[in-house]
DNA sequence: GAAGTGGTGG
DNA sequence: CCACCACTTC
């Protein structure tokens, strides 16, 4: 079983890319991250033709998820409130949340706040959208031993995941206080797949657009597959797919796929 | 002496496929409207490279004309005020108008107003705009026997040159007081070069992007070559070449040209 | 730098 | 439908 995440920057934009690269790569769950389209307007054909079910969770302009899998997938949700019935509602108009279970294992598909700027109300809720995580996810546990927590979470935990000339401290993406609190959510029994098979830094997962990134290698691994105990025992490999990053008009985001 | 006349629809979009018709199709003057670009971001050195000058007459946005040739020209100037230094400066805000000289023919690329609609402002606009380009015309005839004066006209002067399905009485490029204006332009003595070779209908120089114009051919002869008699008894040939219309990302209109 | 919006122009 | 703008997000 492989399950692929990919934040693919507009879906609409990035459908001959994805579709191709699904062909190439029949994974069994591929994870969607800023489909930036309202579920009516998802170009759904595409992927059906290639015999996967969809199951969407999307909005105008920003934001977005979408779970995209060869088997029908069952008990699938969108939002926290899915699994915390007294969260305030605004907490899901923001569609970054969806989940739904294969073969036992439920799959949480993420787009994580970026969070501008350390110091800006983004950042603020990206902390508390953190915290809202870590109680959904503690739920979600209770009901659930086999869970993939994977997704686009704006925040690369150690310096090795991360390119060399960035201040490390206080950089989106990279400050103490994300940091800390995707720990505080790992702790409850989650770990990174990709670090059972690559110790070594300098794989990253995305690069900024800007600045000619890319091309310098100047990126940051910040899409991640976080797997409860008996997930992580059974995986296999985890690979970063950067392939897609080279064509023209890519996503600035790459495939990241697990296998158990 | 091959003369073709472009509406591009902005020359940054369109710039390979200039490119490539121009290297199959080397003319010696091509005529191209609706640039859309400052002179100094115009992408000259494609068409250096392939041995062209340049004189440009471009703006921010919108309109903007463009005479490209193996020769230098002559004599080139913009705008009507350089032949009308007595009309009013804001005639020459918008750039419309470009003419020059190669082997004693003058040639004059124009980008006439759309109008909008009849009853507009905008049609008012472009009512008057046909006068003063009478003026002009008048003036240059003075001193130049041989006059190429073309471009894209926005007006079809008979009900042949339009798709059939179009209320031709009061829609715009259609409207009598549009066809009278240029009737008025053209008895000072200018032919339409099209029109010597050509008699039946159904020939379009372009199609609305929208309502699957070009796939229905529901299109319109508004890009012209109009001629002084001298020119008119020299010419060969006059073809509208309908394939880039055919290409993906196309402009609305195909180049058009005439043969000395 | 590359998505999205809503607006104008054609 | 396909350009342009200025604006916002990441």
């Amino acid at each position: 079983m492989k399950i692929a995440t990919w934040n693919v920057n507009s879906i609409r934009i990035r459908l001959e890319q994805v579709i191709d690269w699904l062909s190439k790569n029949p994974v069994d769950v591929l994870c969607l991250q800023e489909i930036k389209v309202v579920d009516a307007e998802f170009p759904r054909s595409p992927f059906e033709q290639l015999g996967y079910h969809l199951y969407l969770s999307g909005q105008k302009s920003y934001n977005g998820v979408a779970l995209i899998s060869r088997q029908p997938l069952v008990d699938v949700s969108n939002g926290f409130t899915a699994f915390l019935p007294k969260l305030q509602p605004e907490w899901d108009e923001q569609k970054r949340v969806i989940t739904g279970v294969i073969d036992k294992i439920r799959i949480v598909n993420l787009y994580v706040p970026n969070g501008a700027a350390v110091g800006t109300e983004k950042y603020e809720y990206k902390l508390r959208w953190l915290k809202v995580l870590r109680e959904y996810l503690q739920l979600l546990l209770l009901s659930q031993p086999a869970i993939c927590v994977c997704g686009d979470f704006n925040i690369a935990l150690e310096a090795k995941d991360i390119h060399e000339q960035v201040s490390t401290n206080n950089h989106i993406m990279a400050s103490e206080l994300e940091r800390q609190a995707l720990r505080d959510i790992l702790t409850l029994g989650f770990a990174d797949a990709f670090r059972k098979f690559t110790t070594e830094g300098g794989h990253y997962s995305w690069w900024d657009y800007r600045a000619a990134a890319f091309r310098r290698n100047l990126g940051w691994r910040i899409d991640h597959h976080y797997l409860t105990p008996v997930l992580y025992e059974r995986a296999k490999s985890c690979i970063i797919d950067v392939a897609p990053r080279k064509l023209t008009q890519p996503s600035d985001h790459v495939p990241v796929i697990v296998e158990f």
